[in-house]
RNA sequence: GGGCGGUUAGCUCAGCGGUAGAGCAUCGGUUUUACAAGCCGAGGGUCGCAGGUUCGAACCCUGCACCGCCCACCA
C-alpha cells in the first residue's frame, strides 16, 4: 500500500474491522507458542456461557484484558489468551426442557440419551454464537486453542480430579439438607441461593399441651412445615415454659405427640419464644434435629409438591396451595392465634427465581476446609494479588466462614459423577472408568444419576484447558496464568475454587492476579436489563461507532472495582476521538512523501522538540498507568495527549515548519503519528492497524510492532517551557480577539514588550508560528506599550500584550473581564498572604513549599500590577 | 446482625495532605485548504453534614445522614 492511496474523509470502522480482523486471525498473530525464548505471558478467558448472548459486561471484562495481552504483545512476550466455553448445565437444560414442554414433552419421557443428543446438537449450533460475537469485539485470542468444558479432555480432567478428591476423603456423599429449586428440578450449593427480603407473615399456631387443657402458641413463617414438626423447642432458662420440660404437645391436624425438647438456640425474644422443629425442612431444625435424635418427616417433594406423609388432606397439594389449606384448618378450628406481617429473607433459585426448598436428600460433597486453608494462604502470603486490592477481604470473609460444598445435581447435560452403586452389597465405586462388576461382591452395579455442578468443573479451567491431565508442553510454557479479570460477582462461585482447584492438583495457584471489574449500568446508575429495557447493547454499539470507540468508552470508564455508568454519548464521543485520529493521520499522509526522511537534529524546530519532550513523557506515564491497570487513566491520558497537544498544538505548528520546506518536521510528523499508533494500539486495534499500514515501512501487523519506550534523550524542558510560553500568548491573543468580538478574519497587529533575554528571544525565533495560530498581521516587539492609544492589553507570562484592531473593537467585555481577572487574583493574593503571614506555616511547611507560594505571591502581584494598568488604560479614552 | 463501597461542576466520574480537574452538556464566535464527528473562546463547584488531627484537609481520624452492593439459620 502506497502514501499516496487516498484515506477517506471520515473514518469507516466497517470494512476496516471486517478486513483486520480477518487478518490478523489468517496470520496467526495471536498464536502462543509452547517453545519460545521470550518471556510469556498468559490468561484464559473466563468460558462463555453456551446459551449466552454478548453483553456489555463480556464487552468490559474481556476488553480490559485485552488491552493488557496487546501491551505485552507488542512488548514482545509470547502471549497466550485462550478462550473457550462453558456448558452451563441448568440453563441449557432450562432451553431444551422448555422446548421440550412446548411440545408436550419431558426429558423423562424422551429419556437421558435422546435427550443428551438434543443437548450436544443444540450445542453445536449455539455456542458459535457467542464466539462469533467474541470475535467482533477484536481481542486477542488464540482461537487455535479453543476448548470447551465437556469436550473429551476437559471431561477427563474433571472426572480425574474427583476420583482424586474422592480417594482422599475430600469428596464424600451424605444424607443432607440441600437447597432445591422445585423449578429447575435439581439442588443447588449455598451460594447458588439469592436471598430476597420479601413482606411475609408470621403465623401464630396454637399446639395443645398433651393431657392438659393449656396450649403453647408457637410463630412460624412456613405453617405448611408444620406437618412434618417431630418436637417443640424451647429455650431451658426460659422460665414461661418450664413447665413444659419432660411433657410433650400435641401436632394440630396430624394428631402426633411431639416431645419438648429445650436447646440454648432458641431465641427468647423472637416470636413466642417457643419454636415447631421441623428437621427435614429447615436448616436449623435440621442441625436440632441431629442433635435431639429426632425424626425426619419429608411432606415436601423435590418437586415443591407435598407428600403422602403430610396426610391425605394436603397429599399431591403444591407447598403454596398447602399453606392456605393449612391456615384455613387451623382457623377453622381455632388454633390460629394471630397472624402478623413479617418481612425476611427468602432464598430465591439464581438461575429460575423460584422460591428454594430446603430438600432432605443424598448428595455429594467437597469437604472445603483443607482446600480452602490453602487457598487463603495463597492471597495472604501475595503469591494471588486482587485489584484492587480490597476485593481479597471479600474472598476471606467468605474462604473463613466456607461450607462443604455440594456438587450433585439432578441434571443430565454436564460430567456424569463417576461412582456406582451394587445392587447387591450397596457399596460404591468411584472410578474413572465404568467397573464391570462389583469389586466386593460381583454384583451389577449402576451409575449414580446426577451430573457435576459446572462449577466443579470451570474451577479447573486454568488447567484443564492446557492439557492437564497430561504434562503437555503448554501445561508446562503457560500455567501459572498472569492474571485473571472477571466480575467481582463470580468471586466466589468461580475464582476462589480456581485457586483452591489450581493449589490441589499444580501446586501451584493458577494466576498471579486477580482483576476485578465492576458492573455496566445504565446513567441512572441501574444494572441493565432485559425486563428494564436499559440494554446497551454492545453489537448494536459496534454498529453504530466502531469497535474501537466501544473499547475506548470502556477502558475510558473503568476504574479498577468501580460500576461504571454507561452511556451512548460517550461512545459518540470517543468515535468523534477514532475521527480526530483518522483526519489528523490523513493530513500526515497528505504531507508524506513515499519514504520517510531522516531526523537531523539540528534541524529540529522548538514544535519538534517540544512534541518529542512530550511523547517521551506521556509514553512513561501510560506505562505506569497500565501496570497498575489504571486504563481509565491511561484512556484520558492518551486522548488528551492526541487531541489537545498532538493535533491542537503540534499539527498547527508543523504545518509552519512545512510550508517552509524543513523535511525534518516531516518526520518528526511522521514518527510521531507512528508512535502515537502504537501507544494506541491495545485500546484502538482496528483503526491504528489501518493507518499504520499506509505508513511507510510498517512491518507485517502494528499488533506486533514494538511498543514505543520513552525516549530518555527527548526529555527537554527548555523546549517546554518555550511552548508554553508561546501557547500563552497565543491563547491570550485569542481570548482578547474573542472577548472584543473581533472577527477572525481580522488580522490584528500585536505589540508585545519585552520581557527578560531569553524569553523575549524564543518569541522573536518563534514570530511566524505565533503569527499564524493567533491570526496576526504583525507581531511587533516594543520597549513598552504606549498609554492611552485604544490597545486592548493582555498579560501573558511575562509579557505584556497590547493588540491593535482593524476595525475599532467594543471595549465594555474586555473591562468586565479584566475586572473579573482581578478580583480573582486578588482573592488568590489574599489567600496566599494569610499562608506567608502564618509564623507556624513558615516555620513547620517544607521549605520548597513556602518558597513555592513566596513565587506564587510574586507573580500574581506582578499579574495584578500589569491588569490594574490595562483597566486604567481602557477606562481612558472609553 | 456483620462486612464493603459511594456522596466533588447540570450529568458521568478522576484526584486522596500543599494553587479544585476531565469528558459530555451549556453559552458566545467561527465553513482558517486534516477533521463542522471540526476549530476558537467563555461561564460553572463553601469537594454530603458535624467534630478532630495538622502550619495546612476534598484527601487522614471519629461520629452522623442518605444511596448501593455482598454475606448471615431469629423460626
Amino acid at each position: 500500500m502506497s502514501v499516496k492511496d487516498e484515506l477517506a474523509k471520515a473514518y469507516d470502522p466497517k470494512p476496516v474491522e471486517e478486513k483486520w480482523g480477518r487478518f490478523w486471525l489468517d496470520e496467526g498473530l495471536f498464536a502462543g507458542e509452547a517453545k519460545s525464548p521470550k518471556p510469556k505471558f498468559s490468561m484464559v478467558l473466563p468460558p462463555a456461557n453456551v446459551t449466552g448472548i454478548l453483553h456489555m459486561g463480556h464487552a468490559l471484562c474481556f476488553t480490559l484484558p485485552d488491552i493488557i495481552t496487546r501491551w505485552k504483545r507488542m512488548q514482545g512476550h509470547n502471549c497466550l489468551w485462550l478462550p473457550g466455553t462453558d456448558h452451563a448445565s441448568i440453563a441449557v437444560h432450562n432451553v431444551i426442557e422448555k422446548r421440550l414442554a412446548e411440545k408436550g414433552l419431558t426429558r423423562e419421557k424422551i429419556g437421558r440419551e435422546e435427550f443428551l443428543r438434543i443437548a450436544w446438537d443444540w450445542k453445536d449450533k449455539y455456542a458459535g454464537v457467542i464466539t462469533g460475537q467474541l470475535k467482533k469485539l477484536g481481542l486477542s485470542l488464540d482461537w487455535s486453542r479453543e476448548r470447551f468444558t465437556m469436550d473429551e479432555g476437559f471431561s477427563r480432567a474433571v472426572i480425574q480430579v474427583f476420583v482424586s478428591l474422592y480417594n482422599e476423603g475430600l469428596i464424600y456423599r451424605d444424607y443432607f439438607l440441600v437447597n432445591r429449586c422445585p423449578h429447575c428440578r435439581t439442588v443447588l450449593s449455598d451460594i447458588e441461593i439469592e436471598h430476597q427480603d420479601l413482606r411475609g407473615k408470621l403465623w401464630h399456631i396454637r399446639y395443645p399441651v398433651e393431657g392438659s387443657d393449656e396450649f403453647v402458641t408457637v410463630a412460624t413463617t412456613r405453617p405448611e412445615t408444620m406437618l412434618g414438626d417431630t418436637a417443640l423447642a424451647v429455650h431451658p432458662d426460659d422460665e414461661r415454659y418450664a413447665r413444659l420440660h419432660g411433657r410433650r404437645v400435641i401436632l394440630p391436624l396430624q394428631n402426633r405427640p411431639l416431645p419438648v425438647i429445650t436447646d440454648e438456640r432458641v431465641e427468647r425474644d423472637f416470636g413466642t419464644g417457643a419454636v415447631k422443629v421441623t428437621p427435614a425442612h429447615d436448616p436449623v431444625d435440621f442441625e436440632l434435629g441431629k442433635k435431639h435424635g429426632l425424626d425426619q418427616v419429608i411432606v415436601i417433594d423435590g418437586a415443591g409438591r407435598m407428600t403422602e406423609a403430610a396426610g391425605p388432606d394436603f397429599a399431591g397439594l403444591d407447598r403454596f396451595a398447602a399453606r392456605a389449606k393449612v391456615v384455613e384448618k387451623l382457623t377453622a378450628q381455632g388454633l390460629l392465634v394471630k397472624v402478623e406481617d413479617h418481612e425476611h429473607a427468602v432464598g430465591h433459585c439464581y438461575r429460575c427465581r423460584s422460591v428454594i426448598e430446603p430438600h432432605l436428600s443424598w448428595q455429594w460433597f467437597v469437604r472445603i476446609k483443607p482446600l480452602a486453608d490453602e487457598a487463603i494462604r495463597a492471597v495472604e502470603d501475595g503469591s494471588i494479588e486482587f485489584v484492587p486490592a480490597n476485593w481479597a477481604k471479600t474472598y476471606f470473609e467468605w474462604m473463613y466462614n466456607i461450607h462443604d460444598w455440594c456438587i450433585s445435581r439432578q441434571l443430565w447435560w454436564g460430567h456424569r459423577i463417576p461412582a456406582w452403586y451394587c445392587r447387591d452389597c450397596g457399596r460404591i465405586i468411584v472410578a474413572p472408568a465404568a467397573p464391570a462388576k462389583c469389586d466386593r461382591c460381583g454384583g451389577p452395579v449402576d451409575q449414580d444419576e446426577d451430573v457435576l455442578d459446572t462449577w466443579f468443573s470451570s474451577a479447573l479451567w486454568p488447567f484443564g484447558t492446557l492439557g492437564w491431565p497430561d504434562e503437555t508442553e503448554d501445561l508446562k510454557a503457560f500455567y501459572p496464568t498472569d492474571l485473571m479479570s472477571t466480575g467481582f460477582d463470580i468471586i466466589f462461585f468461580w475464582v476462589a475454587r480456581m485457586i483452591m482447584m489450581g493449589l490441589k492438583f499444580r501446586g501451584q495457584v493458577p494466576f498471579r492476579q486477580v482483576f476485578i471489574n465492576g458492573l455496566v449500568r445504565d446513567l441512572k446508575r441501574r444494572k441493565m436489563s432485559k425486563s428494564e429495557g436499559n440494554i446497551i447493547d454492545p453489537l448494536e454499539m459496534i454498529d453504530k461507532y466502531g469497535t474501537d470507540a466501544l473499547r475506548f468508552t470502556l477502558a475510558a470508564l473503568a476504574v479498577p472495582g468501580m460500576d461504571l455508568a454507561l452511556s451512548e454519548e460517550r461512545m459518540a464521543g470517543y468515535q468523534a476521538f477514532a475521527n480526530k485520529i483518522w483526519n489528523a493521520s490523513r493530513f500526515v499522509l497528505m504531507n508524506l512523501k513515499s519514504e520517510r526522511p531522516g531526523i537531523k537534529d539540528v534541524e529540529l524546530t522548538l514544535a519538534d522538540r517540544w512534541i518529542r519532550s512530550r511523547l517521551a513523557a506521556v509514553t512513561a506515564e501510560l506505562q505506569t498507568s497500565l501496570e497498575r491497570y489504571k486504563f481509565y487513566e491511561a484512556a484520558d491520558l492518551l486522548y488528551h495527549f492526541v487531541w489537545h497537544e498532538f493535533c491542537d498544538w503540534y499539527i498547527e505548528f508543523a504545518k509552519v515548519g512545512l510550508r517552509a520546506g524543513n523535511a525534518t518536521t516531516e518526520a518528526v510528523l511522521a514518527d510521531a503519528l507512528d508512535r502515537i499508533l502504537r501507544l494506541l494500539h491495545p485500546f484502538m486495534p482496528f483503526i491504528t492497524e489501518e493507518i499504520w499500514q499506509h505508513l511507510p515501512g510498517a512491518g507485517t501487523s502494528i499488533a506486533v510492532a514494538p511498543f514505543p519506550v520513552a525516549e530518555p534523550g527527548w526529555a527537554d524542558e527548555a523546549a517546554e517551557k518555550a511552548m508554553a510560553l508561546l501557547q500563552a500568548v497565543i491563547v491570550e491573543t485569542r481570548t482578547i480577539r474573542s472577548e472584543n468580538r473581533i472577527a477572525p478574519k481580522d488580522k490584528v497587529r500585536l505589540i508585545v514588550k519585552r520581557a527578560g533575554r531569553e524569553e523575549t528571544a524564543v518569541l522573536e525565533a518563534q514570530a511566524a508560528s505565533v503569527k499564524t495560530l493567533a491570526g496576526l498581521e504583525t507581531l511587533e516587539l516594543a520597549a513598552g506599550l504606549a498609554e492611552g492609544e485604544g490597545l486592548l492589553k493582555g498579560v501573558a507570562g511575562p509579557f505584556e500584550l497590547g493588540l491593535v484592531p482593524g476595525k475599532p473593537a467594543d471595549v465594555g467585555q474586555e473591562r468586565d473581564r479584566l475586572q473579573k481577572d482581578l478580583a480573582r487574583i486578588a482573592a488568590e493574593i489574599g489567600k496566599i498572604e494569610l499562608k506567608l503571614a502564618n509564623a507556624d506555616f513558615v516555620a513547620k511547611a517544607p521549605a520548597p513549599v513556602v518558597a513555592e507560594n513566596r513565587a506564587r505571591l510574586e507573580e500574581l502581584q506582578a499579574r495584578q500590577a500589569k491588569l490594574a494598568r490595562n483597566l486604567a488604560g481602557l477606562a481612558g479614552p472609553a
